[in-house]
DNA sequence: GTCTATATTACGATAGAC
DNA sequence: GTCTATCGTAATATAGAC
């Protein structure tokens, strides 16, 4: 609300991701976006297309953040579960600086050509990791008794879900959330 | 599509379901679900309200399949270890078994008095699951390097991630499914 | 860059016939 | 129990003034 210096698309973007994740991106309309920012609706349209625009900038720049990983070098050199570690703290960092784009992305439903979009582009990174946790198994340094395909889902589900949750404060806790889902998801609850 | 023999409003509400969790709730409007039901709109108001009543109906049946595992005598008799693993394995069956209304419950936003009811009986069943940490962890059963409160939030994270990727077959793998999430939770991805 | 006013379509829900 | 027709509202987006 109220905000009254000038907008750029990006500083748009931003009131309207949190609006989206606040209400959902089908349950946002446009009235809601002007309300949150402090212009009319019609200012809106001065900066972006319309309301799909706002959200392929958003899932574009989770989606850009997601790949950036991949291309790290702690995710291509060394043995395949030091990467899968790796790759996994990476991606809760990664989850956590760009929160809101993220969550966003994760809640995606394929209504739209966009949605569509950013649903093939996730499936293609959780294939690249899925490929990691198949090397690691095939170098015997993953538990026999699970199977890889399920691993690699449920790994994912344990990451992706610090959007259900984690709210940056002053002093932040990236660091250690980010440890502790490499330590449950690599060695479990449970003392050994 | 075209199921022509008459609707009873549970009949009916798997249509919706399946239709809400595909485009979202929000996403889906009345002229949906009369399509894929293959009755007209105004039909739908025979057996139903209207929108929220079929959203309040199918929250409500998933929350019922899991207030149930907490009076199951497995959740209340033994070692806070013991039944923390019981309840982990039962919510990702009951989960399973009740995929699409559970799926449609952990996606609920809060725009609306059923959203907010939904959401807020889903907090309390994670702080009834919560309690189980604790009381593991006070009786050192429980890794001491991880927060209580972080480990329910990757618990359920993992557990609710099935919501995303599995879906039923014949042959059904639900038991194979759960005791992978136990094992993964409790003793973790990494040989030891 | 922002506004008011408005075009146009889609939505949830109802009326009333069969 | 289902239909067609329609109401009233809210949605996305545009036109044109300042």
């Amino acid at each position: 609300m109220a905000r009254r210096d000038t907008y750029t698309p990006d500083t748009l973007l931003a009131v309207a991701v949190r609006v989206f994740n606040e209400r959902g991106y089908d349950g946002t309309s446009m009235e809601h976006l002007s309300k949150a920012a402090g212009i009319s609706k019609s200012s809106i349209y001065h900066h972006v297309r319309g309301k799909e625009e706002l959200l392929r900038r958003a899932v574009s720049r989770a989606l850009d953040g997601l790949f950036g990983i991949l291309a790290e070098p702690g995710a291509r050199d060394g043995r395949a579960i030091e990467r899968l570690e790796y790759v996994t703290r990476r991606t809760a960092e990664v989850l956590m600086a760009e929160l809101p784009y993220v969550t966003l992305l994760l809640r995606v439903h394929g209504n739209t050509d966009t949605e569509r979009w950013a649903l093939a582009r996730r499936r293609e990174f959780d294939q690249q990791v899925a490929e990691l946790l198949k090397q690691a198994a095939a170098e015997g340094d993953l538990r026999a008794d699970i199977d890889v395909r399920l691993a690699t889902r449920l790994l994912f589900g344990m990451i992706n879900s610090i959007v259900e949750w984690y709210r940056p404060e002053r002093g932040s806790a990236e660091p250690e959330v980010a440890a502790a889902v490499v330590r449950m998801a690599f060695a479990g609850l449970r003392v050994t």
